[in-house]
DNA sequence: TTTGGAATGTTGTATATACATTACCAGTTA
DNA sequence: TAACTGGTAATGTATATACAACATTCCAAA
């Protein structure tokens, strides 16, 4: 093992075992480096990456320590459809339900921050996995800085993809909720006995403000997130 | 900025106007360190902290790569019911529902990797914000590796807390779908209309094997995940 | 008592260097 | 053609050093 792993090692199981608690202070770079006789840097890594990982905290003069452990989570991956669907091997296809440019539902242009009642973009689309509608995706869109969004052709490349070219992403916020859904939302999904469904809004921004918000609706039984492993999660 | 910042911004730029495509060939450590006039140690830091944040590949021998944007996905925070809570400044109580030792049925075996039928700890809890039922935790746990599991007092600790103490974590895997609540779910959500839920499935393994899986019922309308910003997100 | 400032310790950034490990390619050999 | 070999270049690990930036403590001066 490298020395900055053993190091690593050392720490993690002080934290692990309990014998340090949250907001222990971590002994000093130099310390460190000199108990297991490596150069400071050495030591430093072990400590940072500890940082990145989030199991302590560091702060430029005062000190190392053990990070509080309230906040443990566990992170979900959510992938775009379309490669969700290619990533097991499957057939996808889309039906473009709708495109057009309407005014904007007072919740919608305060999620784009537009003034009411000014106009958006909108599209509806239906994914299709092998076949089976899995997911109906809602999109509003702001003009401002997509305005050819209308444009393209969506049964090709799908609207993420588009706009991914168009305006680089900086942030994105997301809201999962279990809904039932609407008589449309059931004609779009080709469901014939309402179903719950599991509903994601995603409102992405990008430097020049936010590009977009979607809802995104799955019928409850095909629909699965990947999970994403991490040292500090939940039981 | 720091002169390792400027060589990250360079390259960040260079990836996200689209000038260096997926796979791409990022210049190397030397090549960098002499246009910048930086040591190769500082070089090497922005090109690690790129592939740490998933921007580019790095492969020993080969060289850097612009990573495949491909795989773009977005990172949702899953917290303990308790702490969400907390953090909210709610109350935060709960009402032991069920604590039993039965056989395991044949879907709870597989997953805690036990034999058939052999006992296993269940327990269900409902977990209370401001008086108001938000979550069902349905529990099985592996017996081997927590043996006293049922003697503990969960109105004073959740099973979380406990377990965290008592296993270490190394992996967990997560499941979630919308779902209709049986009779007995309404009962102990205090639904009086069947109402959609979303279901968490949350499997957790130690070092020493799977130590629970958990199903975590959340009424539709009274749940939030936490979105995580990432560079690399959808739209 | 309060304020100001120096001393000290800690983390953050940067450099120069050495050697280990791996990937890839070109040339050689069987 | 196929397999081996060595050279080159790239990343990975580690060391020693220097200085910058910040936090804390403590002491002296107002």
């Amino acid at each position: 093992m490298a020395k900055f792993a053993t190091i690593k090692e050392y720490i993690y199981k002080k934290i692990e075992s309990g014998e340090w608690p949250e907001y222990h202070p971590v002994s000093s770079e130099n310390v460190l480096a000199e108990t297991f006789s490596v150069s400071r840097m050495t030591a430093r890594r072990a400590l940072q990456e500890l940082s990145e990982e989030g199991l302590v905290t560091r702060t430029r003069g005062s000190g190392t320590f053990v990070a509080p452990l309230k906040s443990q989570s566990a992170l979900l991956t959510i992938r775009n459809i379309a490669d969700e669907i290619r990533l097991r091997n499957h057939r996808h296809h889309a039906v473009v339900q709708l495109l057009e440019r309407v005014p904007a539902p007072n919740s919608i242009a305060a999620a784009l921050q537009l003034t009411a009642g000014a106009e958006v973009l909108h599209s509806v689309i239906t994914h299709f996995e092998n076949g089976q509608p899995v997911q109906v995706e809602d999109r509003y869109v702001n003009p401002d800085l997509v305005p050819e969004y209308l444009e393209q052709n969506y049964t090709q490349c799908t609207p993420h993809e588009y706009l991914c070219e168009v305006t680089p992403l900086t942030e994105a916020s997301h809201l999962i909720e279990a809904v039932l859904p609407s008589a449309q939302l059931m004609k779009w999904l080709e469901l014939d006995e309402p179903e719950p469904c599991l509903q994601i809004q995603r409102r992405t921004s990008g430097r020049e403000g936010v590009v977009s918000q979607a809802t995104l609706t799955h019928p409850g039984s095909r629909f699965r997130l990947g999970g994403h492993m991490t040292f500090k999660t939940s039981h």
